[in-house]
DNA sequence: CTTGCACTATGAAACGATTCACGTGCTAGT
DNA sequence: ACTAGCACGTGAATCGTTTCATAGTGCAAG
């Protein structure tokens, strides 16, 4: 009934355990006709590799673990899509935890993934400042960061927000819009804080021009429609014309709301999402959105933690890197030039 | 540098490794002085199960594989979200697995956890009908297939597809609906079939209903405004006053052409969709959608897994079950009785 | 005929935790 | 005082694979 081990194999084939591991694992050092013989064995058998003992024996596994946020959030689904990409080229299993924003099940994820020997960890930690990575890495697991908290003590890759922010600004500014505003928050969050810096310091450079910040408490559709009532209420003369969200669900919600309050878009008022989410340009009207390279981060990642295993302590060892990526503005329907202009 | 082991544990605590094991799995019997000692000693020394060493010595593993068609889509994460938090409880792990609707990519999953000898499998297959996995069947590793292809041969958990459609359809004819169109495809996708033919069964009730199928090659945003675009060609006394799509994103691309064409929801067309997925709320106008119970869809999954697990060959040992459960018609202002009836 | 070498195959020793059949030393009961 | 019973601890065997030093074989060169 049990799963036939590599002692059984032997045995069927007539050769040692030896033998068949070698045809498992360097089949060249095998004569043909013994290989032969082991491979029919194990096709008759069902024979099939017992990871567990694999693992014992090499004393690692040959699986990272990969730690999000919010498995529902399609930007971590597209990084581990990347992740998960690179990593099957490499022989690497990926198990994907989710920790929901809960320092708790964050902790037994990497309790967990530290019992299971994982080669390393790719993770978007909870709190920026986790003691317990610091512990992963002096115990020799490698650990990327990924999108948050970058420091030269390891690896990370990140998507560069301040330039999001000036992108997203430069355009708003280049269709001739001079009042504009800011949606976004809490500001305590190192990415709204960026972006926002980012679209300051595109304005910078342009006269007459200022930006009204609508801080809210989170980033959900609600509060865009929130955000867009408070825009609504304001006097024609003083109402932006063009508005920059820190994300893309603020920017729906907003969207939504403006409809609502039959005020245009982008007729009489822009707008530009971060995110670039499936929905942005599917929304009522396709949404003009920060595109991060998420796959591609993901990818970076994996690749850093690859690196850092395979080269840790050899020749000149490794070097922590913290790669940065380039967002990228993709323009549509809700921040074209005025159709009257 | 590397993990210390059980080993060096009871060398440091002056006890021997069985002890140490006592104290890690029967702590009751061991004496409290012993105890401490060894809980001193494993602090000290930073000690980690090696979980590969248990998992070989207990010959199988405490982790379920989850295999989707992909993580992308929020169906597929709720049901994962229902699945890790029961397991969680059960303390067991759960492997994500992404088959992308790739056959090979699910192949290559399956062998992977095969490998890891998981205590059993929960998946959505890419075909409904695979021979791998009664293969695994065989080799004693217990499967159970999400909303797909339920046989008696296996448990399974799903949604009632007809009660679905029918719930839409008997809503819209309680609104006064009569002409009415459905809008899905391909037909070959059994859930599109189901939620049709709930439709239809609700509607050969009332006298003198008639539905219009609008059939389109996939279930996307882009196909739904499609669709739109047909229904909007369509002279107004034929033009139905109701659409039931066969999901979403369907309804979302549709309301979309809609509002473009100048029909307005709900008062020229009332529109419902199925799945109820978060977008559904937000979009233009919010979206009434047939939800499905999907952590409740995981939850159930892990139960039956782990009932198969604990009382194989036991006693009564286990019958196979084939769960079904209840979708929900979730109300909101797409198909809202016209303002001015 | 020996030597050396290239090729193959062997089998025992790891890897680290768990388990279980046995000690060992006490206490309590007779 | 003897022993049954109990509470704790022990340590060797075990899980399935990989690795590596070693051994056997056959062939070519010397």
């Amino acid at each position: 009934m049990a799963t036939a081990n590599i002692k059984e194999v032997a045995r069927h084939a007539g050769v040692s355990v030896g033998t068949v591991s070698n045809v498992l694992n360097r089949p060249d050092s095998v004569a043909p006709i013994t290989r032969e013989r082991v491979m029919t064995a194990i096709q008759q058998l069902g024979f099939v590799r017992n990871e567990a003992a694999r693992h014992l024996r090499a004393g690692r596994s040959r699986t990272v673990g990969l730690v999000v946020l919010d498995v529902a959030n399609p930007y971590f689904t597209d990084v581990a899509r990347g992740v998960e990409e690179l990593a099957d080229t490499h022989d690497t299993m990926v198990v994907l935890c989710n920790s929901g924003e809960n320092p708790e099940r964050e902790l037994r994820h990497l309790a967990q993934l530290e019992e299971q020997r994982v080669l390393g960890i790719l993770i978007t930690p909870v709190a920026t400042d986790n003691p317990h990575l610091d512990r992963l890495v002096e115990r020799g697991i490698p650990v990327v960061l990924v999108d948050r908290g970058a420091t030269a003590q390891r690896c990370s890759v990140a998507v560069d927000d301040v330039l999001g922010g000036r992108l997203a600004g430069a355009h708003l500014a280049e269709l001739g819009h001079r009042r504009l505003a800011f949606v976004g928050g809490p500001f305590s969050i190192k990415q709204v804080e960026d972006r926002y810096a980012g679209m300051q310091a595109a304005m910078a450079e342009v006269a007459d021009a200022h930006i009204t910040a609508i801080e809210r408490p989170s980033l959900s559709v609600a509060e865009g429609s929130r955000a867009g009532e408070q825009i609504a209420a304001m006097p024609d003369a003083d109402r932006p014309t063009a508005v920059f969200c820190a994300n893309d669900l603020l920017a729906i919600g907003l969207l939504q709301e403006m409809t609502r309050q039959g005020i245009k878009v982008p007729d009489d008022i822009a707008i530009v999402g971060y995110d670039d989410i499936g929905f942005a340009a599917a929304a009522a009207v396709p949404l003009s959105s920060v595109r991060q390279p998420r796959e591609q981060l993901g990818r970076a990642a994996i690749e850093l933690l690859l690196d850092e295993v395979e080269n840790q302590g050899v020749g000149d060892g490794h070097t922590h890197r913290q790669v940065v990526f380039e967002p990228e503005l993709i323009v549509r329907e809700s921040s074209q030039a005025s159709r009257q202009a």
